[in-house]
DNA sequence: AATATTATTGATAATTATTATCAATAAGGA
DNA sequence: TCCTTATTGATAATAATTATCAATAATATT
C-alpha cells in the first residue's frame, strides 16, 4: 500500500473545488474548518501539495507573497489587480497559439501559466 | 527631494544585470557582498522592491517557494525545470498574439508573465 | 471479521523568507 | 558648508512553510 484515501483529503479537495475564489492555504483552511473543525492546518498544507503532484490542483503565483490555489482545470489566464489585490480568472484570452508552441517545443512542457497584472475594471 | 540615488542601489542593480541566472534575494545578496561586503541583506530586499516598482527589475514566480529576480527587460518566457530546478529564459516563444489581446483588454494590463514548467532538454 | 502494518493525522516545534524598527549615516538642496 | 531627511545596517518581529512525533485510521493480510 502506497497512498491512502483519507476523509481529510476528500474534504480539502471538495472545499477547494467549490470555492470560486482562489484561496491561500489559510483561507482554504478556514473553509475546511467550517466543514470539519478537527482538520489541522498542516494537513491542509500536506494534501494540497499532494493534489498538486497529482495534477488535481494548481498553484497560482502572484506578486503578493503567498500562494493561491485553484482546483479548476479548464485552461485560463489569471488576472491580479495591483490595487485591490483581487485575483480572478479570464476565460476570454485565447491561448491556442501558445498551446501550439508548447507542443512543438524541444522541452517537455508539462504545464504553462499565464498571469496578467494591472488594474481591474472596478478599480479604475 | 523624494528619492535618492545610493551607491548600494547602483551596486545591486549592476550586479543583478550582469547575472545571467535568475537569482533569489539570497543569491543576489551573496553576489553583491563580493563587490561590497558592507551592504546589508535588508538593503538588498528594499532596493529590489524599489527597482520592481520602477520597472527596472521583474519578479519571477516559480513553484519552488522563493522568488527569483531578473533585470532583463526584453520580453521572454521563463522555463522552470521541475527536475533540476533550473530557471532559464526562452526567447523563441512568440508572444505577439498575447500582446495584442492584452492591448485590447478591458482591463488595464501593466505586465504579463508566462511561465512554462516541465523537464528541460538536459534532464530528459 | 479480526489483526497487523504503516501512511496519515493533529499538535507543535523548527525553519525560512520577508518586513518592521531604529539609531547612525549620507545624498543632495539651500 | 550646513541642514533636512531618505536610506542604511543591524537586528527584532512577523508570516509562511516544513519537520517532528506519538496517536490514529486506512487497507492488505489472515
Amino acid at each position: 500500500m502506497n497512498t491512502r484515501n483519507t476523509r481529510q483529503k476528500d474534504i480539502i479537495y471538495q472545499t477547494l473545488s467549490e470555492m470560486d475564489s482562489h484561496p491561500t492555504i489559510l483561507e482554504l483552511y478556514e473553509a475546511v474548518k467550517d466543514r470539519d473543525a478537527s482538520v489541522g492546518q498542516a494537513t491542509v498544507y500536506r494534501n494540497v501539495s499532494k493534489l498538486i503532484e497529482e495534477g488535481m490542483v494548481f498553484k497560482i503565483l502572484t506578486s503578493d507573497g503567498c500562494c493561491h490555489y485553484d482546483a479548476n482545470s479548464r485552461q485560463h489566464v489569471h488576472f491580479f489587480c495591483n490595487h485591490c489585490h483581487r485575483l480572478f480568472d479570464l476565460y476570454d484570452i485565447d491561448l491556442k497559439f501558445l498551446d501550439k508552441q508548447v507542443k512543438n517545443s524541444k522541452y517537455e512542457v508539462d504545464s504553462f501559466y499565464v498571469l496578467f497584472e494591472g488594474i481591474c475594471d472596478k478599480c479604475r
